[in-house]
DNA sequence: ATTCCGATTTAGCCGAACCTAAAGATGGGC
DNA sequence: GCCCATCTTTAGGTTCGGCTAAATCGGAAT
């Protein structure tokens, strides 16, 4: 016993709260359940039932913070997460807005078998096609750096690390501009008022809807070969 | 609805019940709770539960037999198990008695997607590692036309077509001894009062147990290469 | 300090799929 | 033709994870 309440519905709830916490926001009732798409007492329900597994905190009113066996669950379940989408991705063929569906079906099913051939056969990999870490097996994630793409200076040359969309059509839009994980863009600065944001990508000028380019996050680049005065 | 009732658990009897049928045993109460580890009474309400949804046939006391709907149903997951268990032979090195296990935890899982590409990276292969025929997306299934390894003629030469064992300990005997789908063998004969069974593989001789043996299916090959008289 | 609104929890319920214990059907042996 | 062992179903109950409706908490605003 311990291993027996690993359900698929507890594994969920672990890296709804995991993912809440580490996007800095709360871990509240609220937005557990429109993540996860119940009513907001089931919600309640299981948190409790998390809190008397020892998985979370439950302060009641307050939300809920995950406890160290929380935390190694939900990490184990992301890891599934990133590695099949970029497996499917590498393996299969599949478009990097498709990846996070399939992913989410079959992460609660793998075994330690099929996590492992996967990692080996994808040479170890540190990071999803969205550019989100994979934690290694022992649970240690490598380290985010980057800044929002709309936080860069104008003009300056970044590399994209990572992409926060979920939303498929925005995941598709923004992979026919070119602006995925490991693009080389140069940011030309934003219209007032919140306007678009001005990117080019090789040779093209793209011009993005700021919320879709905060979704963007971006490290700055030592100097593009022989690029600094 | 009608698409909503397709559970894990219904699909897991639906299998069951076509696999039974498949092989002339009937599909009882008490095989069902057998091969699926549950209790009888389980068996039955789960039954009554199929035939209200026009799935099975049921007449109490006498057992189950598939509707055209269930049948449907049942051979779309015998397609993702048999495709699965290539796959994970094929594209990820499995060993033939590992990919059952893995494959029945995903078959319920997998989107029409992940089946479509997997069976086009595969090459559309009509049969799994262990020779058993994939169903076609429309659900026709290639004809088995084997005889059992100890029906053939003492010194004919056969190649092995299927091997219905199901323990991992004993496919990866078999396996060891090169005795698996596609092997080309010849059936020496077998001992008296059950005896093992004689066997050549290449250019060694094996004996192997009846009962393992009777699990070996194989087709009568027309000459192998002028070795006829 | 009080009110009020939104967020949260409690109370009570449902369906799926399992279980055990007990009752009922079937069919082989005599 | 009857009896009995075996198989199957009925009866009643559990757990899990969800739901709605109603009560309650807590913080923001007056």
């Amino acid at each position: 016993m311990g291993e027996a309440l690993r359900t698929e519905a507890v594994e969920d709830y672990l890296k709804a709260i995991y993912l809440l916490e580490s996007a800095g926001r709360a871990a509240s009732t609220a937005a557990l359940a429109a993540h996860l798409e119940v009513s907001a007492p089931s919600v309640t329900g299981m948190l409790k039932k998390l809190a008397s597994l020892k998985l979370v905190r439950h302060v009641p009113y307050r939300g809920v913070s995950l406890t160290m066996a929380g935390r190694k669950i939900a990490l184990e379940v992301i890891r599934h997460h990133r590695l099949l989408e970029r497996y499917l991705a590498e393996a299969l063929g599949y478009p990097w807005e498709k990846v996070h569906a399939e992913a989410e079906r079959l992460e609660h099913h793998i075994s330690e078998e099929f996590e492992d051939r996967i990692a080996a056969w994808l040479g170890h990999p540190v990071t999803d096609p969205h550019g989100d870490p994979i934690p290694d097996k022992d649970g240690t994630l490598p380290r985010q750096t980057g800044l929002r793409l709309t936080e860069a200076g104008a003009g300056e040359a970044v590399v994209i690390e990572r992409v926060a969309a979920q939303d498929a059509g925005q995941l598709n839009y923004l992979g026919s501009l070119g602006l995925r994980p490991e693009a080389a863009v140069t940011f030309l600065g934003q219209a007032p008022y919140d306007g678009p944001v001005h990117v080019r990508v090789g040779t093209t000028e793209h011009h993005v809807g700021v919320n879709l380019a905060r979704q963007i996050f971006v490290r700055r680049v030592a100097s593009p070969k022989g690029a600094a005065a």
